[in-house]
DNA sequence: GAAACCATGTAAGTTGTTACATGATTGG
DNA sequence: CCAATCATGTAACAACTTACATGGTTTC
């Protein structure tokens, strides 16, 4: 689903600008998507030409006009024919995981911090998500929100119990690997 | 990290054709990082241009030649600069997550074929992990293929657990508290 | 007084995919 | 006999990001 795609569904829900449509992105759904404004507002452009959205302009004072932009009927049943496609799989891009790839060609010292790096970001991406929630209304966002920490502090553990194999560089960190994917088969 | 310095630091393990590449690709990484081959040949070809790579060409019957990379020093120095580079934040798109996130615009029956076919598909590709895993070599690679299975797994079992949140047609429970958002609906 | 927030937009650039082009070989 | 595997490559396209352009307001 492209960013265009999903601005129209976050409209079926309620009014918004482009401003207030990044901030979602940057809250709720924050796990599992990203989006710039130059992605986001050329989306609303565009598909205001296409009638499947109007926009309203409201004037304020010492700022841009406020583009309120509402979903149309027609708009409505282009998002649920989107909707009714089979999602396919989750793309996931891990610059953490590329360079843990390469952990050997790296200092022991380098690895701890790559790994500590991440344990803190972890953490800090588990209490925005946390914190985002509380704004949710529906309870796909709550589901959507648990499912992202679900996988967070899966994460979490699997770092914390298993950041030894990467870190220590003998050949017993080897046997602990193959025994936590030999324990997952149950 | 893109495509291009992937390959790069696939080729400091061991030679290989843009074929070979293509099937790490599938396997090993499979989980957290993807690649066509538009986008491995010509990176392929530029690495070699710049001196980064070498290139054998090994003639076959009745088949293109099989090109062999090789990185060179010149590579190598490249590759270890990248790797010192801090990795950023993850990239996750998940299309089942944007569908779940307007699960309120399906049938009950849509929802639960959603997430019956994500079951299927998240223990499919468990099972693929735990195949590719098979052929790994360096401890790094058991490291990422558990951490794969891991967020996985987590996956599982926040769907079984939870599914009833969003398939539960009787939803008044769940939203009691926090419905007041009828309106903006039209 | 600096940073973050509010509010919009465009143009250039990056990065990658899909589809096409070619074609023998092997396994079920 | 059809699908998958082996093996390379290009051109058109899609989608998105970054940086630029503008500038007042609120919060620490």
């Amino acid at each position: 689903m492209d960013i265009r795609t999903l601005c129209l569904g976050l409209l079926t829900r309620q009014e918004a600008t482009g401003y207030d449509i990044k901030k979602v992105f940057e809250a709720e759904l924050s796990y599992f998507y990203e989006a710039s404004f130059g992605s986001i507002y050329p989306a609303l452009t565009k598909l205001t030409e296409e009638g499947l959205l109007t926009c309203t302009e409201q004037p304020q004072d010492k700022r841009p006009d406020k583009k309120i932009y509402r979903i149309t009927p027609a708009g409505r049943l282009v998002f649920l024919d989107a909707l009714k496609q089979q999602p396919g799989r989750d793309h996931v891009r891990s610059d953490f995981l590329a360079t843990v790839l390469f952990a050997d060609l790296l200092s022991p010292r380098q690895i701890a911090e790559l790994i500590d790096a991440r344990l803190i970001d972890t953490r800090c991406q588990l209490a925005e998500i946390k914190t985002a929630t509380q704004n949710c209304r529906h309870s796909s966002e709550h589901f959507i929100a648990g499912y992202g920490l679900a996988v967070l502090q899966a994460e979490l553990a699997y770092l914390e119990e298993q950041r030894h194999v990467i870190e220590g560089e003998n050949l017993a960190a080897v046997n602990s690997a193959t025994s936590q994917i030999a324990a997952a088969d149950d």
